[in-house]
Order: C-alpha cells, then sequence, then structure tokens
DNA sequence: ACGCTCTTGTGGACAGCGTACACATGGCGC
DNA sequence: GCGCCATGTGTACGCTGTCCACAAGAGCGT
C-alpha cells in the first residue's frame, strides 16, 4: 500500500489531488449516463471525502460539470488525432496532396463520429455546457497533442485549400459548416431517429454524408 | 369567473384538464430553461394541484418530459410550414418548379434553425428525449398541419426527385443528411461555438451552410 | 334512487440532491 | 516554533422525485 488514493481511507488530511480525483469521478459518471448523471455528491463519496469538500475545488456542480466536459472535447480530439494517424500524407517530404487533403477531412469526421458512437456519453456531456468561439482554442479542451477538436477542423481544411481541394474564397468559417454537418448526425445517432439503426447503416449513412460535405463544402 | 381554471383555487374535486395544465406548465418552463427546467413539482404547483396528482397523468417525470418534447417538435413543425407557406409553387396548376423545389428545402432549413434561434428552451427540450425512427410520424410530434418535422423534410427532397433537381439515386434516407446539418447548426448556435455571435454572422453561415447542402445533396 | 367502484386528487413521508455556514486540521512560510 | 490560510468536516436547509395509504365524488348498474 502506497500513500494516498483508496477510496475507503486514507492516513493524511489533505487528499493530495482531490480535484483530479473529482474530475476523475465525474469524467466517469458522464461516460455512464450523461450529464445529468454527473452529481456532486456522488464524485465527493468516491473520491472518499465530504460533500463539501469539493466546493474548495470548484465553484458549484456546473463548475465541475464545465471541467468534466472540457475533458470530453479533449477526449474527442484524441480520437480524432487517431483518426488522422492512419492517413499520413503521401506527398514528397511529407506534403499533403489533394488526396491526402480530402482523406484528412474526411478522418477528422470519421473520429468525431466514431467518438460519438463509442463513447455516447461523453459524447453528450462535451456538448451539453454552453460554451462560445473564444474559449474555443482554451487548452483544456485539447487532446494529448494539445490541439482542439476545432483546430484539427481547421488544419484539414487548410490542407484542402493549400492543395486545391477547395476554393480558397470557401475557406472563412468553413470550419462551422463541417462541423455543423458531423456534429448533428452524431446527435441523431445517439439521441434522434438514428438510434438503435444497425452499425451498416450507420457506417453508410456516415459515408453519405461526408460525401455530401465534400462536394458541398 | 367561470367554472376552473384559476390556479389559486377550484371549486370543483377533479381538475378537469389536468393533463394539458400540466403539458402547458411544462412547456412554459421548458421555453425559458430547457429540458432541466421541466420540473414536476412545479408544474403541480402552476395548476394548483397537490404534487402527486401528477402521477395520475403521467408516469413519472421522464413521460411529463417526453410529453413536453414532442409537443416542441410540434412547433418546431408549425415554424416550417409558416417557412414554406412563403414559398408557394409557382409551376401550372400548384405543380413545383426545380426552382421552387430548392426553395422548399431551404425554407425547411429556414424555418427549423429560425425556430432554434427564436425559441432555444423549446428546441433543446424537442430533442433532449432519446427516440428512434419507429416514431418519427407520431401524431403527437406533428403541427397544427398534422405533419412531423421529419415529414416536412420527405416531402420538400421528394419534390427535388420529381423535378429532377436531385437524383433519385440519392433520394433514400436523404432526410437523414439533410436534418443532420441543419440540427447540427442549430445545437452550435444554441449552444456551441457560434453561440453570442451576431444576427448577420448566423444568417451568413445558415445560408451557407444551405447553399452546400444544395450542392452536395 | 341508491350504493359500489374506479378514477382522480390529497397528505405525509423518505431519501437524495446542491449548497450555505461555522468549525477543525495541519503543512508551510516567517 | 508559531501562526496563517488552504483544505477538509459537520450540521442544516430547502428543494426535488417518488412511494404509500387515504379521501372525494362522478358515473355506472341495479
Amino acid at each position: 500500500m502506497s500513500d494516498e488514493e483508496q477510496p475507503p481511507s486514507r492516513s493524511t488530511y489533505r487528499h493530495g489531488g482531490l480535484r483530479e480525483a473529482l474530475l476523475e469521478a465525474g469524467i466517469e459518471m458522464a461516460r455512464e449516463g450523461g450529464p445529468d448523471a454527473v452529481v456532486l455528491r456522488e464524485a465527493t463519496r468516491r473520491a472518499g471525502v465530504s460533500p463539501n469538500a469539493a466546493y474548495r475545488h470548484f465553484a458549484d456542480r456546473e463548475a465541475l460539470l464545465k471541467a468534466v466536459s472540457d475533458s470530453c472535447l479533449g477526449f474527442s480530439a484524441d480520437r480524432i488525432e487517431r483518426e488522422l494517424a492512419e492517413h499520413p500524407p503521401t506527398g514528397p517530404g511529407g506534403t499533403p496532396t489533394e488526396a491526402d487533403a480530402r482523406a484528412m477531412l474526411r478522418a477528422v469526421g470519421l473520429g468525431y463520429l466514431a467518438f460519438a458512437r463509442e463513447e455516447p456519453g461523453l459524447f453528450r456531456t462535451a456538448y451539453s455546457v454552453p460554451d462560445d468561439l473564444s474559449h474555443a482554442f482554451d487548452p483544456a479542451k485539447a487532446g494529448r497533442a494539445g490541439r482542439t477538436p476545432f483546430q484539427l477542423v481547421g488544419i484539414a481544411l487548410d490542407a484542402m485549400v493549400e492543395t486545391g481541394a477547395m476554393p480558397a474564397a470557401r475557406r472563412q468559417n468553413a470550419e462551422f459548416l463541417a462541423w455543423a454537418t458531423v456534429h448533428g448526425l452524431g446527435m441523431l445517432i445517439i439521441d434522434g431517429p438514428l438510434r438503435g439503426l444497425d452499425d451498416r447503416m450507420v457506417d453508410f449513412a456516415t459515408s453519405r454524408l461526408l460525401d455530401m460535405v465534400d462536394r458541398g463544402l
């Protein structure tokens, strides 16, 4: 037995990493039940601490939820990065070709939707807290590679323009269009009318949607 | 003073229209604060009835929320119908031309997004309850004209195919693509990164998005 | 006309939640 | 070595959803 971490009891009066422990507990609850399942008291219970201790690290339940939500965006970024990693640029010197750029954008969409399907609770939680553009690059929302989902879409779109796969005139704010499209399908799949469709159907819809983006952007 | 309806007191033991009153109260709460603001006890209070009375009409809070959610979908349909009404078919005998079909689809999207912006609480509530395709035509989700939002997209898409604005091969399941796109933008506008953007910017993004759908479907 | 029954509303209770306030603990800087 | 202040505890309050036993009375069959 080490120094601290066992929920049942701890030796020191101070917890040592309570904020982290509460966040972790919150993420676990979100994973299983979405944003509504993130319960402050339960988080303190799991951390082996009294309910009020949480207030030393989070202003209120909403603040904890916000932190959990940011982490979820980070996980989403990780999933997208993983998909991107499977399509490295094929051009000379690592520069992307036009086909690479299209593959990148597609990978971002696939990763985004894969995350929604694999971790619906976290996905819902990620977008359960109102936010705005000014925080789109907040490091708290970044994945392990340090990039937020928003940045990843942007990178793919930049490659589209650089390789001529997309007219530069349409580049501005194109993040929103690509994002909205994929986000909407994600919501429809996990909570909306597409819920319960078998995987092949969902894969098909995903593919069709990404085709549409590719054609229409 | 008539027979019943005043919150403070009522003469008869029976309320007479409690289910409707609770639903109405729920809608009002959803309008102001989204799904989480739909509180069972508060609804009974507004209806001038004891908390438990609600259980004679709804199995639990979730059931009330579901009913409110369905009503919200109906309101959404109403808003879309209003937008559609502004673009009646111009062809001979009321048959739509290709341009009409495009205008119809655009009107559906515009109406959908207008609803999201005008009634964000109701919009969020509409999609806060998990659902699936088998209920897409449930009359409870229909607007005053008797058609659900899902049906309205379908109608516009049918017109697109009939007038040759869209290849028939792409018709199947195209509802999902159109819907997902517009739904995603709606979410981004009211809760996501696009929150707080001024109206002109949002209008612009909306227009660009609908262009994309038109080109890419 | 009468009484039974079934639906609808009431009253009281309970556990769980978020959160406020006063208090305890003890690690760290002087 | 001492005192401060960040961190954790205890108690309490009002609110929620929901369960149970009970009351009221509308509407039916006889």
